[in-house]
DNA sequence: CCGGATTCG
DNA sequence: CCGAATCCG
């Protein structure tokens, strides 16, 4: 080898140490684990990365599918009566705790109606009726304890059996661990790779007709905006979640982005219902900036009265997540509300914050907490 | 001499060699003139600088005695055509500047009627009985060349020939100066020391009931509101100046202020006029966050049809002389209007920015613009 | 993925 | 008497 033939080689490997530290480093593997990855992946760090993931949902699930049904733990095993007591309707969580949670199925259920010609509208209980709905951030950036958070995250989805779930911050192995783990739930989603949104549709009860992907022209953060036009129990809904740009100092951006939200929402036509979720990562002057909501469209918090309870869905001091060292709190996730003029009108009845409790592994769920709501029609 | 004496007597001298140092700087004089009149004023760094520039102001004030009267140049000797394009009502100005400018006065005017009653206000012509306004901030606090930026002043008063004057930024010196120039003007001032406001009313047409001073309760930075009761051709007036609390970071306060502002507009009878003018230090979305203006007073600017050329009264790229490195602008300078329900109503007309020109030092008169406006009754 | 203080141009 | 970037707890 000639001298520069050996530079190039030493280069190389210095090049591949550092990517097997930064990947160990990543996965809480070692540096073994991280070649193996990373060779196996042309030295790609992000196919080694989701490799490494999927992998490890995989195994995770296949375990659970059997761990699950001896424990029987939704959470963690040791505050099992706590998160009962925070369940909006005890009783039928209840139910849901004893089941096999493995997967997220209620086929017991009536299918949801695709029209109002359905014979079957009539026959649910008028509580059956309610929409329910989950927004979260599950913070799929954060690698540390991932799997742990994402089992956490499927059993307050089991615990709660919402029919609608916007998430945010999924990463691909996070998306294919919930595909395969919340199977009576349709899933769409934002985007492939990288980090995205999507939506969960509870299929016994909310009808997909279509979805749309409408992108932020100026986004450096690969943000967008996922809708999907459903049938709920005869009612036309438009969903529609986003995760706006993040960080004080790209307020800018974001109201650019809350535009798009806002106008997007208007453009529905007014036999539908508009129900808008997600991190908005907003801050209420940014709002008032943009001009307000426009009439019509009401921020389901306020309209339930502002209460202080479920106001703060982002907080260092109750969730260590993030690790920083300073306290700060803020109402990032937002659920916006646009009833439709015609037909019944949906309304706010109830919110509550989800994943307050610690999981095994000493963390949350999520660096944020969820939304979970419902509606009355 | 003791040691011990002869150390105090060294600490002394230093002490007095660095406010000679110090006073030679904000005056631009030497060493030799501020030991005189340090020495004079028993070496209190404020009562000497007063007393420098009242004496200063009084030998321009004689010296411009005559030399106007040869010179006749109400700002700098270079571009009094230029100037002259800016006046409003060029004809009516240029009869001005034909005039002795050392004082103002305008004694051929017929004087403003004191009540309704009056019989002279029906002999004056139409369009004197628009009311002309100018506010500005004169930064007093910056004394470079502030002599010569008072004349400018001056000059510019002379020129416009307002009904009313709002001065922010005086300090003693500087209004002592006024009070000998504008003759023709009655003078209320915000406060005796450090710097303050103050308003200037034309003897011959404005005719001044009571005035009152408002404190800030929390102001940091002395800033108060100064208001004037008077009557103008039979019209009632509540005139109102202030300087807002300073800078960004003082938003909190400077919001605080604005509202006593507002607060104190509505409690004015609505049989009278109210006119607030003044260095307000807002940025729009501060005067979004109390809630807007109330009904019935608005930005006179904005109800202009918020014209460009006059938008930026605070201008770092044309107006040099804060000597900062940054361009910067804004709208810190604004007039609010709450016309009376009764009689007629007063309705702006014109606005447009002064003070744009340079004066022989180099420098502006101001590091804002002037705004002179005017309304119809 | 914070807000307040500070720096810098 | 600026705003954007940075630091800091
Ligand atoms: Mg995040
Ligand atoms: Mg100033």
């Amino acid at each position: 080898m000639s001298d520069k033939e050996v530079t190039l080689m030493e280069n190389l490997e210095e090049t591949r140490l550092r990517l097997c530290d930064k990947f160990a480093n990543v996965t809480e593997s070692d540096s073994a684990v991280a070649q193996c990855y990373l060779a196996e992946n042309e030295w790609d760090m992000e196919r080694a990365l989701n490799s490494f993931f999927e992998a490890d949902m995989e195994s995770v699930f296949d375990a659970e599918d059997t761990e699950e049904i001896k424990n029987n733990r939704p959470l963690n095993k040791r505050k099992k009566t706590d998160l009962l007591e925070k369940a909006h309707s005890p009783e039928t969580k209840r139910r849901m705790i004893s089941e096999k949670v493995d997967c997220i199925d209620l086929t017991e259920d009536e299918p949801a109606c695709t029209s109002s010609t359905s014979s079957k509208g009539s026959e649910v209980e008028e509580g059956d009726r309610k929409l329910s709905l989950v927004s979260w951030n599950v913070d799929g950036l954060d690698t540390l304890s991932l799997v742990e958070r994402a089992r956490g995250l499927c059993s307050y989805l089991t615990l709660y059996t919402p029919d609608v779930v916007f998430l945010q911050e999924l990463i691909p192995s996070y998306a294919q661990y919930i595909k395969k783990r919340a199977v009576s739930y349709v899933f769409v989603e934002g985007n492939e790779d990288g980090y995205f949104i999507g939506i969960l549709l509870k299929k016994s009860r909310v009808k997909l007709h279509k979805h749309e992907i409408i992108s932020y022209p100026t986004t450096q953060m690969m943000r967008n905006l996922l809708c999907a036009q459903v049938t709920f129990f005869g009612q036309e809904l438009y969903l529609m979640t986003s995760h706006l740009e993040s960080c004080k100092d790209q307020a800018a951006e974001r109201m650019k982005q809350l535009k798009v939200v806002l106008q997007n929402i208007k453009e529905v036509p007014d036999n539908t219902t508009v129900i808008f979720g997600g991190d908005t990562n907003l801050r209420d002057p940014e709002v008032a900036k943009v001009g307000g909501l426009p009439s019509g469209v009401t921020d389901v918090w306020e309209e339930l009265g502002k209460p202080e309870h479920c106001r703060y869905t982002w907080d260092t001091k109750m969730n260590s997540n993030k690790g920083v060292s300073y306290v700060s709190r803020c109402r990032f996730d937002r659920i916006y509300l646009r009833p439709a003029t015609t037909g019944p009108r949906m309304s706010p009845e109830h919110m509550t914050l989800i994943g307050m409790e610690k999981l095994d592994c000493g963390r949350y769920t999520s660096d944020h907490w969820g939304i979970y709501c419902t509606f009355t029609p």
